[in-house]
DNA sequence: TCTGGGGTCCTAGGACCC
DNA sequence: TCTGGGGTCCTAGGACCC
């Protein structure tokens, strides 16, 4: 599967994998084995993959009290106060109600920490013996697996981190357990230690059960085709604003200012280069699409220049404070509660299958500048682009 | 021709204050 | 005979995640 813009190689199937088939490779470089091997490509399409995660995580929700969903493809299951279930069949049920019920196939590990309950995973998924169920119940159980884990391997060791390690003649993630608590907190600081302490048994990555807030929100994408004149930007520009007003709407926040950046292909070392940003206060705290997208478009006009090949935009929000504590401006002029009520009738109208239905005539209509998406596999659970429900 | 996007946390260092 | 010290806030950059 390919990352936005069809641009790299962002997921692989095992058949791929032992193609030699390398994670981020760019695509064009690819192309020779893809035809040798005749092997099916996909454009990304996280909308599909939303939906389908949202029924997955309806499912896992239903036999847990506790849960918490990670990311789109990943959630921690909390047990605690299950000590009289025999874990093992239940976690096997589990699996096998979501691979039924959605098509599916999830893989489970059991441990009393996160970082050993992902490594358990690992193993769960990689050997069909455990039939997608891994547990690591005991003190024998988890030296064994930290013994059969590459350093790298582990939830929480980057790049740079597994490289320092290894130098340092760490090369499992059971050498790493066995060093000084001391020694760890002194090479990886504070983040390090806990992936040392959750290595040993002792659970220290917070659980959120409530997602917190978002204090960043951005909104970016390369272009599909490169965009050399204003128009084409400010359409851009306006839609990812549009977007970031709606995720702030979504978790009940208002933008107190907001970056706009635009630049060049800085591959492209042959074309002249330009990388800049423009960041605005805005008068008064908000989170109205109207508003984003004017002050976002003020933002790109102090920035852009002509003579340019530009090969990506975004909106970037930073301070973001909840829309109940709104410093109000003596002279401001927005009617706020008409806009809200405007906002409110445009989110319920782009929900669901009308998805995108309503938009800023700004934002243009027909958007040269999107994503690449040649390869897109059908959207058969979510948006099929012209519909529009009459109710 | 062709190289993703959206987040978080932590630390160091500079600016500024008294 | 040699340039204070300690606090806070902000930002940039590095590291990590999926």
């Amino acid at each position: 599967m390919l990352s936005n813009n069809d641009g790299c190689v962002i997921a692989r199937s095992n058949e791929a994998k032992a193609l030699g088939i390398k994670m981020g490779v760019p695509a064009y470089q690819i192309e020779e084995q893809v035809r040798k091997h005749d092997i099916a490509v996909f454009s990304s399409n996280y909308t599909l993959y939303g939906d389908m995660s949202g029924r997955v995580m309806h499912i896992l929700q239903s036999f847990v009290p506790e849960m918490e969903i990670y990311s789109i493809d990943e959630a921690f299951l909390h047990f605690s106060g299950m000590d009289l279930f025999d874990l093992k069949s239940y976690a096997a049920k589990i699996t096998h109600t979501v691979c039924r019920s959605t098509g599916i196939p999830v893989s489970m590990g059991v441990a009393s920490t996160k970082t050993l309950a992902k490594i358990a995973n690992k193993f769960a998924k990689k050997y069909k013996a455990y039939q997608s169920v891994c547990i690591i119940d005991d003190e024998d159980k988890r030296r064994k697996a930290l013994k059969l884990t590459e350093i790298g391997d582990v939830w929480g060791i980057g790049r740079q981190h597994s490289k320092m390690l290894k130098y340092n003649g760490i090369e499992t993630a059971y050498d790493f357990a066995c060093k000084s608590r001391a020694w760890v907190r002194k090479k990886m600081t504070v983040t390090g230690e806990r992936t040392w302490l959750e290595l040993n048994g002792e659970p220290c990555v917070e659980s959120e059960l409530i997602p917190p807030k978002k204090k960043q929100i951005c909104t970016s994408r390369s272009f599909g085709i490169p965009q050399t004149d204003l128009e084409g930007l400010k359409e851009a520009v306006a839609a990812y604003a549009s977007i970031c007003a709606e995720k702030l709407r979504a978790q009940q926040s208002c933008a107190t200012s907001l970056l706009v950046f635009i630049h060049t292909n800085s591959f492209r070392e042959d074309l002249p280069q330009y990388f800049s940003n423009s960041l605005i206060r805005l008068p008064v705290p908000t989170n109205s699409t109207m508003e984003i997208v004017h002050y976002a478009l003020k933002a790109l006009h102090n920035i852009f220049k002509k003579g340019y090949r530009y090969k990506k935009a975004g909106v970037i929000i930073t301070e973001i404070v909840p829309d109940t504590a709104i410093q109000t401006n003596l002279f401001d002029k927005v009617d706020r509660k008409k806009h809200a009520r405007i906002m409110k009738v445009v989110d319920e109208l782009n929900s669901g299958f009308t998805r995108n239905m309503l938009s800023l005539a700004v934002q243009g209509t027909d958007k040269q500048w999107k994503l690449k998406r040649e390869k897109l596999s059908p959207c058969y659970t979510t948006k099929l682009s012209d519909i529009i429900i009459i109710k």
